[in-house]
RNA sequence: GCGGGUGUCGUCAAGUGGUUAAGACCUCGGAUUGUGGUUCCGAUAUGCAUGGGUUCGAAUCCCAUCUCCCGCCCCA
């Protein structure tokens, strides 16, 4: 035999046993996400690299190490590592701006990342994600984590928790950021590895660093003081403290975490995770958030917008397995045309019918019905003389001969 | 990218250096050429992730590579 050749490392097959979840997420998707106006979009799986780099950030873990690129004549493309970029891409390309507020986005489709796969982590991977332009009020915030959690609850998943954050506007952020920089300056030399490259690159990820010995720097009073210090100016605790109302009067119920930080550049204001306790470590199902510069720095016209995206890997091994079901009919017989004839009208009918092509012996057939029909239609010599059809209710073991027209009705 | 574990049929597995690699499920065939789902009989790994090595002898020991899993990093 010729050597196999399996699937690529951190990719997997969605097989037809496990189809019938993923058909549920996106239909629900389709049903829960147009009762708030979100119309689908689907956008192209590749894209120019520049896009994400100057989208997602090109300090980002996931610009920096994490991409598929490749060139094509002379230029440099990138399989999708995430879709707000596109999104934003296309919402600019299309003169989408031009549309009356808000515009509501939604779509579903395979990303690309180029990491170490593990539980909850492959490297082709599933998102459904929603976005909308164009609200700057806390409101449009708050409808979207509101969604997010309609949509958990359609998928019947109740027991999981909504974190928040607000990190602020670039103005008061890079305050923060400066403070808590020089507070650690003198303890530079002590901090981990992972936590010196924090301190350059993303110096508000130092915060929830695991390693003993920095959490003890971080405990000395006069650092403390300063990472648990409100940095937020004015304007942005407004609009932090708007979405928490929202969301105390919608009975959203909800957690601050002022170390959720997210490793995207383009979020400011309000951040925010769903989490499950189900999942491993890998245990956000959603992230998302407020990026109002992302379709100016894209090229279009000064749009605020906000939006999530859910890991449907991880949504699917929350959800509980779907059972096979039987198909409505078998027909078992050895006369082949009269046999697709019958199946042919049953299928109008808007019936599932099964035939045996291999004419096998009647006992096979009926072994085989007996597996995944709910009945066994026989057409046998009588039968076919007498234009009837032998109809078997496989579970009762019930059996009635009746004209070949009122079939369909019995089944 | 770093650290730890793992890998025997389509699936779940026994086997821890000595001749033909248990068993179960699934699949297929027969008992059974018009009545199934129960039962009974039979078939199915010249091979143990892959490639080397040690040995008279390797699924079993050693080395390398790969896979998947777990943790870190990061993220959905």
């Amino acid at each position: 035999m010729a050597k196999i050749i399996n699937v690529i490392k951190g990719t997997k097959d969605i097989l037809p046993q496990d189809i019938s979840s993923w058909h549920k997420l996106e239909q629900t998707a389709l049903d829960v996400f147009g009762k708030y106006g979100y119309k689908e979009i689907r956008t192209p799986i590749f894209e120019a690299t520049e896009l994400f780099a100057r989208g997602v950030g090109d300090t980002t873990d996931i610009v920096n190490k994490e991409m598929y690129t490749f060139e094509k004549s002379d230029r440099s493309l990138t399989l999708r590592p995430e879709n707000t970029a596109g999104v934003v891409r296309s919402f600019i390309e299309n003169g989408m701006t031009r549309l009356s507020a808000p515009v509501k986005l939604w779509y579903h489709g395979p990303m690309f990342r180029y990491e170490r796969p593990q539980a909850g982590r492959q490297r082709q991977f599933h998102q459904v994600g929603v976005e909308m332009f164009g609200v700057k009020q806390p409101a449009a915030d708050a409808e979207v984590i509101m969604l997010a959690v309609d949509y958990l609850k359609a998928l019947g998943l109740n027991d999981l928790l909504v974190e928040i954050n607000s990190l602020g506007c670039p103005a008061c952020r890079d305050t923060y950021k400066k403070r808590i920089k020089e507070v650690l300056k003198p303890e530079f030399e002590n901090l981990c590895d992972d936590c010196k490259n924090r301190y350059e690159k993303n110096p508000l990820r130092l915060l929830d660093c695991k390693v003993e010995s920095c959490r003890e720097i971080f405990e000395k009073p006069e650092i403390k003081k300063v990472i648990e210090s409100d940095f937020i100016c004015e304007e942005c605790a407004e609009h932090y403290s708007e979405l928490k109302s929202y969301l105390d009067k919608m009975g959203i119920k909800y957690a601050e975490n002022k170390l959720l930080v997210r490793g995207l550049d383009y979020y400011n204001r309000t951040v925010f995770e769903i989490k499950s306790n189900n999942l491993g470590s890998q245990n956000a199902v959603c992230g998302g958030g407020r990026y109002d510069s992302l379709v100016k720095n894209l090229g279009g016209e000064d749009t605020p917008a906000v939006g999530w995206a859910m890991g449907m890997e991880r949504l699917n091994s929350l959800l509980p397995p779907i059972l096979p079901e039987k198909i409505d009919a078998y027909v078992v017989s050895n006369y082949l045309p009269e046999a697709f004839l019958l199946a042919k009208k049953l299928r109008s009918a808007g019936k599932t019918v099964e035939i045996d092509l291999a004419n096998k012996k009647f006992m096979k057939q009926l072994e085989k019905a007996s597996k995944i029909a709910k009945f066994a239609l026989i057409l046998g010599e009588d039968e076919i003389k007498n234009h009837t059809v032998s109809v078997k209710n496989l579970e009762t073991s019930e059996q009635n001969t009746v004209k070949a027209d009122e079939v369909a009705a019995l089944i």
